[in-house]
DNA sequence: TATTGTTATACTCTATAACTATA
DNA sequence: TATAGTTATAGAGTATAACAATA
């Protein structure tokens, strides 16, 4: 007999959530393997490119990383001249960081893996359902992790 | 400045799907502490309930659990008198495993706790809306953990 | 005294595989 | 020899907090 989960857990869809945030998670580290990168490396590329975040503390904000996790995702990144860190003239106990030409290709690089994996995993539904889900997860994502809010949070600006 | 995820990862759909996968995760695990339990406890005692599984491997299979993290559950649970465990006689490798009146009376109180935490995750959706997300998170759950699938699983049939 | 980045520590999970008792 | 359950071990991942430099 082929092992099936009970109808009472598939019925629930928090569990979906968890067992294919999982699922996610686990294709995209493997994928993710051929650079030698994790999808954490690959985030904070993505905040350096939009520019406004440079220091390491605005960085593991952005990300809701702890500070000192930064840090060594950082080191990895500089070892392989992706990103380079400098010290703030202005502020000598902060490091800026910012992209490397060869951050930015490997950032392109990124994107286009990312784009993929994705593609992938969202393969059974229609290019109209994907969207139905993205803007149905994303109402949740906005109520249950504040980063991903709008910028006049609701309930904050009254 | 408040901290906001770059648009780049908000637009991804796996990302918010590892990320509230995440969140339901551990929104569980802090409502269950009041129980003493695990979600891991609740999907064991769940399976027990459906009367079918009940050698360790039968529901290590049917939930995808490790047969060894699988035993120290089966402990936690049996030291609370929540299940039993005794030996097959047809079989004396085997352990049978089975609920006990104080696991029904836990497993009513776990499922009214589940039902709540996830009324409460899907608090933004409409109740149509949380069907028509149901519905597309188990289209894809169906791809990705063959434990969802139906009966027939398309491509075994053949 | 508070903050930035760093380092060290410890704790939780998980994955692996060795071990026993039965078949 | 293979299987069911158990136990032990090591590894990754994460969380915590101590620390040095600077403000």
């Amino acid at each position: 007999m082929r092992p099936r989960l009970p109808e009472e857990l598939v019925a629930s869809t928090t569990f979906l959530l968890k067992r294919l945030g999982f699922s996610a998670k686990e294709q995209a580290m493997k994928a993710y393997e051929q650079t030698g990168l994790h999808p954490y490396h690959h985030a904070i590329l993505i905040v350096l490119a939009e520019g406004s975040r440079e220091t390491q503390g605005a960085i593991a904000d952005a990300l809701g990383y702890d500070r000192g996790q930064l840090v060594g995702l950082l080191d990895e990144l500089e070892e392989r001249d992706l990103v380079e860190r400098r010290r703030d003239p202005s502020d000598r106990r902060r490091h800026l960081v910012r992209l490397t030409p060869d951050g930015e290709k490997m950032l392109r690089r990124l994107r286009t893996l990312s784009a993929e994996i994705e593609d992938g995993f969202l393969s059974p539904l229609s290019d109209k359902e994907r969207a139905t889900l993205h803007g149905l997860l994303f109402r949740l994502a906005e109520e249950h992790d504040p980063r991903c809010g709008p910028i006049g949070a609701p309930g904050l600006t009254v």
